[in-house]
DNA sequence: TCTGGGGTCCTAGGACCC
DNA sequence: TCTGGGGTCCTAGGACCC
């Protein structure tokens, strides 16, 4: 049996729970550079806007509806994410991270009421934390997220499945008839791992809700589509088939990408650009322990704005596997060099790290003895870890090598963020005070 | 006239997730 | 004027091997 505990609507929840004035009001979290909307309370729902709305779209509900828009803090999000797991951990014996607000909980050899249990760490995580979720259970993953969705929606929208199944839900202790009646009356589209494309590919072959495509053959799932279909049908059918991830491995590739706040075609902010975001991917490698073998360096025009397009990447070799922050800067600036043409308006560049190998089967190899091609490894590493040390402690970029220019205003392409709220949990000086 | 069979590895692209 | 960022897995097809 498994879990799946889910933060509702949990960046603006988060905002919720330093502000309560925004209860009850329409709310959304818009995407780096204030670009989208990636979270929405349920009044936002309400008002019609969709995930992932561009904001210049839906910005007019600010004066008619009240609408109020907040920049990404993902400092914070984070934090409240711990939080909150930690918690939910208490739910069994075996917790597996799947994304900044859910996680699934290995409910083996939990005896007694779930659901009752369930309720009891529903309510301790609102109480402690103030993130309302929702839990549902079952003897699947692709289950447990079904009857997560379904005690999502029995909340959000009374009438849609009987009010019992809201906020905490186990499918497995659902009688037979009534289980068919909640997969009828479930969209396909809504089964995790089924997107937009092989939904609308099985509506066309008359496979509409959940109860259809759990009486499915998997052997049809499998020649029709893909192996991962076919899982699909066997953990809707109570196989299960996709195993808790509770000890995940490292990352296999080690990406940051941005959206310039306004476009860019001079090769000089390219450059500056891609060696900071090298510089970023070199932090996150270093925290997983591993190096690179290769990193690919890309930029494109947006694809939304008429006129000419370019979409250009570039993959460079490194020396030798690295986590260097220097060596990792100055390939994405060459890489940027190899590849820049003039006349086009950049929106986005990134550098993406591939090609990963734990740091600790690092290859050695023969100094030849040129100080500038084989500098020092053991002092590098510790040159790394001391900048680590200082941009943990006094913030992000307090140090940093110099082709990144300066961090401030005469960067041109850095992105928007006119709306972020306090790091409230994580920064001394933003700490909430009560006044008595 | 007529040109095998079996296998691995790599890559690009597609689909999905939140 | 203005449209996110960071991942995973699968498959088909090509290159190459003997």
């Amino acid at each position: 049996m498994y879990a799946l505990v889910d933060g509702n609507n949990f960046y603006v929840s988060c905002e919720r729970v330093f502000r309560p004035s925004l209860n009850g009001r329409p709310v959304v979290v818009l995407s780096n550079n204030d670009g989208c909307a990636i979270s929405r309370s349920n009044e936002a729902k309400d008002l019609g806007i969709k995930m992932a709305a561009p904001w210049f779209k839906i910005r007019h509900l600010e004066e008619s509806a009240g609408l109020v828009a907040l920049s990404a803090n993902f400092v914070l999000y984070g934090d409240m994410s711990d939080r909150m797991m930690t918690l939910a951990a208490g739910l069994g014996p075996t917790q597996e991270i799947y994304s900044i607000d859910e996680s699934f909980v290995g409910l083996h050899g939990v005896r007694g009421d779930l659901v009752a249990r369930g309720r009891k760490v529903r309510e301790r995580i609102l109480q402690w934390t103030g993130i309302p979720t929702c839990i549902g259970m079952a003897p699947t993953k692709t289950l447990a997220k079904l009857a997560n969705h379904i005690a999502k929606t029995a909340e959000r929208k009374p009438g849609s499945y009987p009010r019992e199944l809201a906020q905490v839900f186990n499918l497995a202790a659902l009688p037979a008839q009534d289980l068919d009646d909640v997969l009828l009356a479930t969209d396909v589209g809504d089964v995790w791992g089924v997107g937009p494309r092989i939904s609308e590919q099985l509506r066309e072959g008359g496979i509409r809700t959940v109860l259809d495509l759990t009486r499915m053959d998997p052997a049809t799932a499998r020649r029709g589509w893909s192996v991962t279909l076919e899982k699909t049908v066997r953990e809707l059918q109570g196989q299960p088939c996709i195993d808790l991830e509770d000890a995940p491995g490292p990352k296999q590739q080690i990406a940051c990408t941005r959206s310039f706040g306004k476009p860019v075609h001079q090769l000089g902010p390219l450059i500056e650009a891609v060696s900071e975001f090298a510089a970023r991917a070199g932090e996150k490698l270093r925290k997983q322990n591993c190096l690179a073998t290769e990193l690919l360096v890309f930029m494109h025009t947006s694809p939304y704005r008429p006129g000419p397009q370019c979409s250009r990447s570039v993959v460079v070799p490194l020396r030798r596997p690295t986590d260097d922050t220097l060596a990792l800067s100055k390939a994405a600036a060459d890489g940027m060099r190899f590849m820049y043409v003039a006349g086009y308006q950049f929106i986005k560049a990134g550098v993406i790290l591939v090609d990963l190998q734990p740091a600790s089967v690092q290859q050695r190899e023969l100094d030849l003895g040129d100080p500038n091609e084989a500098p020092a490894t053991r002092d590098r590493s510790r040159l790394m870890a001391a900048m680590d040390l200082i941009n943990t402690r006094f913030g992000k970029g307090t140090v940093h090598s110099g082709g990144t220019g300066k961090p401030g205003a005469n960067r041109v392409w850095t992105m928007k963020q006119e709306r972020r709220t306090p790091a409230y949990t994580t920064c001394l000086a933003d700490v909430p005070v009560a006044r008595a």
